[in-house]
DNA sequence: GTCTATAAAAGGATAGAC
DNA sequence: GTCTATCCTTTTATAGAC
């Protein structure tokens, strides 16, 4: 054979991260098959040696997303300070750099929900492990967090990094800290 | 003329609602001009006597938000009660139902976040409505509510919504009694 | 496996009649 | 103001050479 086997693979991840970053910067619609193989440094033709279609390349890639997640799966002793720098981060990043993944969960909620089960499904999954890494992060031998407390988190940070790609960079200063000192006082009071 | 002033803004305002409601429901680009028309009872080709294009009549239905939003402004005298009323109203809405209209802010947050500054300033515009409607809600003589504690709620409140719409029913419901939960605890404690 | 070339469909926008 | 008919661009997907 003319490739070797690692080439497939590491072309099919080129094409996947590729994808992820695209459809979290600009949406799914927006972003052509010919920009993400371009992007991946291929031609639209090999596109199809890979996937079946565009809808399961997105599903394929809201799957990765898992993999950046369940990173730092140690047992963490100092759990609330990991957590609180988590949001921090989380909130604070710079989701208009296009060389930076921003968080697909926030910038694909809407986008997804069009879509069929098949890609509502891997953005489930997405969705639940974020919600598991919080709940192991909180957790300690004597005390665990209520699980809708982490339901509600996370549509805070969902919801307001979502809305502020939409409103100005003043509205979003506040948008966001306003979320950020919400979500600490939640943690603080409960646990 | 053949046709009376009051008719073309009959047909201009069926031309909003039925977008508004295809778009929240479906999202702007899976929605055709052509179906938008025959859901108002028009043809393809009437669109561009009421519109310059596709992009104008997203920002003018987004607009049409703040009517829907602006409604009871009288003084509240219960309001904490009128909040609660909302607040569920809200997150236990039939958003499958084709029938009726979904919270747009919830159903297009990604999707107007990736469109022009236009559609985004009117998306704006609308978020700030509901953050002001809140506000007056929960507003007394003697205490008024921080504003980033609404922002937080808003942002709970659209991105709990929005999030729902991908997952199960089953999962649903756990997000949206967790997020009603943390947002009335977060009322009874500040206020 | 990857490329170039091409088919085929969808949908936004315009022209002209009534 | 509204209709029908048409243009034109974009983009998904396929065919066939290397």
């Amino acid at each position: 054979m003319r490739y070797a086997k690692e080439h497939k693979i590491e072309s099919r991840n080129n094409i996947l991260s590729s994808a992820l970053k695209l459809f979290s910067h600009r949406g799914f619609d927006n972003v052509s098959i010919d920009e993400i193989m371009a992007n991946a440094g291929l031609t639209r033709g090999t596109f199809y040696a890979h996937f079946k279609n565009k809808q399961e390349l997105y599903t394929k890639a809201i799957l990765a997303v898992d993999l950046e997640l369940e990173k730092n799966s140690s047992t963490p002793d100092n759990g609330k300070l990991q957590f609180k720098q988590m949001v921090t981060d989380y909130l604070e990043a710079d989701y208009s750099n296009p060389e930076i993944l921003p968080c697909p969960l926030a910038c694909l909620v809407t986008d997804v929900a069009n879509r069929e089960p098949e890609v509502r499904t891997a953005y489930a999954e997405s969705f639940k492990t974020l919600n598991l890494k919080i709940k192991h992060l909180l957790s300690t031998k004597s005390s665990s967090i209520d699980e809708e407390t982490i339901l509600a988190i996370t549509s805070m940070m969902i919801g307001s990094v979502a809305i502020s790609r939409t409103i100005s960079k003043q509205a979003t200063k506040k948008l966001l800290s306003g979320c950020k000192k919400t979500v600490f006082s939640l943690i603080d009071a409960e646990y």
